[in-house]
DNA sequence: ATTATCTATAGATCTATAGATAATGC
DNA sequence: ATTATCTATAGATCTATAGATAATGC
C-alpha cells in the first residue's frame, strides 16, 4: 500500500493497457483458482498462465486475495444472470424451464466458473459470505416468492420454491463441478450434452406441470 | 522410508495404539481436509486436531499425501454403500425412492465425507481417479442396467438411468457440500431437513412413478 | 529391544516488496 | 513525469527428517 493510503491501481480510472493486464490476469486467475483452489493455486501459476512476471501481477493487484475477490465479485452477476431474468412475461412453466436449460447450458460453457464458485461456497464461502447476503439472498427470496405465487395459483404444480432452486442448482452444476467423475462414468462424449439436457427437461417438467397436464414425455433413451 | 524398503507402519499389523492413534489422525485429518482441501490443510491443523506433535503424525504416516489417499480410500466402500445395496428386492420403485432418502440422510449425517470427495472431484480427482475407475466405475454400470431393465419393463416411469444417477448425488449431496449456501438462503435450522426431504422425496417420485400411478403427492409447503 | 514421542531444523515453496530499468505520454 | 516491467530477495509458511529421549513389552 502506497503511502498516500491509495491501494495501487485499484480505484483509480484504468488506462487501455491496465484494462487489458488486469483482465488477462483474471482470466488466468480463473483458470488457475477453479483447477486448483485458493489455496492451490500459487502467483506463479496465474503469472505464467497470464504470461506476465510474478511481480508484475502484484503490480496490477495488491495480493492474491485481491485476484480472488476482484472475480468473484466480477463474475457473481453474470452468473446470477439467469435467476435474475425469471419472470412472468412467458407463462411459468415455460419460464422455470428456460431457467433450468440456461443454468444447463452454462455449466457446459463456463464450468470454469461453476467451479470457482464451488470451490468457495464449499469451504464455507469465506470471501463471498457478504455477497451471499447482500446480492443472493434478495434475488432468491424475490424470486421464491415468484414461484410460490405460481405454485399457489396451480399454474405450476405445488412445490417448495426454496428447494426447486436449490435442485436446478445442484442438477446442472454437477456437470461442470463433478466432471472428472461423469466424464470417467460416461466415456463417450458424443451426445453426452444432448442426453444431460433430456435428463434434466424431464427431472423438473415432470416436478413442475401442473396436475392434468400431459407433461410425461416419452423415453428419453 | 526405512533402509529395507518398508514404508514406516503402512503395511505391518498394528498394535492397540497404532490402531487408535492413526485413527485419530484421520478422523483429524476429515475435519481439516474436507473444510480446506487438500492444499489449504497443513499438517499443523491436522496434528493440532489430533492433539499431537507433527512428527508424531509423520510417524504414522508417511506423509501429507498418504493420509489423504489413505481416508479416501477408507471412506469409499462407506460412501458407495447405499448405492451397491440398491436391488430389486423391494419393488424398483420403492428400491430407488430408498437410495434416495438414504443418499440424503448420508448428506446431513456426513458432510464431512461429502465434502471431501467433492473437493477431490472439482479438482479433477488426482488422488482418486484409479478408484473411480476401479470401485466406482463397474458398480455404477451394473446398477444402470438393473434401472434401464425396470424402466423397459415399465415399472418405472423411462429415464436415463446414468443421469438419473447424476442428479440423486447431485440433489442429496447439494446440501452438505453446499452448506454455507443453503444456510446462508434457508436461515431457519429447524425443519429445514423435513423439508429438503419432502422436497427430494416429491422430486424423484414424480420422475419415476410409472404412468398411471397416482405419484402426486401433495403440497410440500 | 521395540515402540512412541519430542525438540530442533533443513530445505522447499510461496507471497510480497525493494529497487533498478525500460517504455510511454505530455 | 508517469506507467510498466524486471531481477533479486526478504520473510513467512510448510513438509519432512535428524537425532535424542521416554515409554512399553518381553
Amino acid at each position: 500500500m502506497a503511502e498516500d493510503g491509495s491501494r495501487a491501481l485499484a480505484d483509480r480510472p484504468r488506462s487501455r493497457i491496465q484494462t487489458r493486464n488486469r483482465r488477462r490476469i483474471l482470466d488466468a486467475a480463473l483458470d488457475v483458482f477453479s483447477q486448483h483452489g485458493f489455496r492451490g493455486a500459487t502467483l506463479d501459476q496465474i503469472a505464467a498462465q497470464a504470461g506476465m512476471s510474478k511481480p508484475n501481477v502484484l503490480y496490477y493487484f495488491d495480493s492474491k486475495d485481491a485476484i480472488h475477490v476482484t472475480l468473484l465479485n466480477a463474475l457473481m452477476a453474470e452468473w446470477l444472470a439467469p435467476l435474475d431474468a425469471l419472470d412472468a412475461s412467458a407463462d411459468p412453466l415455460s419460464a422455470l424451464m428456460d431457467y433450468v436449460h440456461r443454468k444447463l447450458e452454462m455449466s457446459f460453457e463456463m464450468p470454469r466458473e461453476s467451479r470457482l464458485f464451488a470451490g468457495e461456497i464449499l469451504q464455507g464461502a469465506p470471501r463471498m459470505a457478504p455477497h451471499l447476503d447482500s446480492a443472493l439472498a434478495p434475488l432468491f427470496v424475490e424470486k421464491c416468492a415468484l414461484i410460490r405465487g405460481w405454485s399457489a395459483a396451480g399454474l405450476i404444480a405445488p412445490v417448495d420454491p426454496e428447494h426447486l432452486i436449490y435442485s436446478i442448482w445442484a442438477v446442472t452444476q454437477h456437470y461442470a463441478d463433478f466432471e472428472a467423475q461423469v466424464a470417467a462414468l460416461t466415456p463417450e462424449p458424443d451426445g453426452a450434452r444432448a442426453r444431460a439436457t433430456a435428463h434434466v427437461d424431464t427431472l423438473f417438467r415432470r416436478l413442475l406441470a401442473p396436475a392434468g397436464d400431459a407433461a410425461q414425455t416419452g423415453a428419453p433413451d
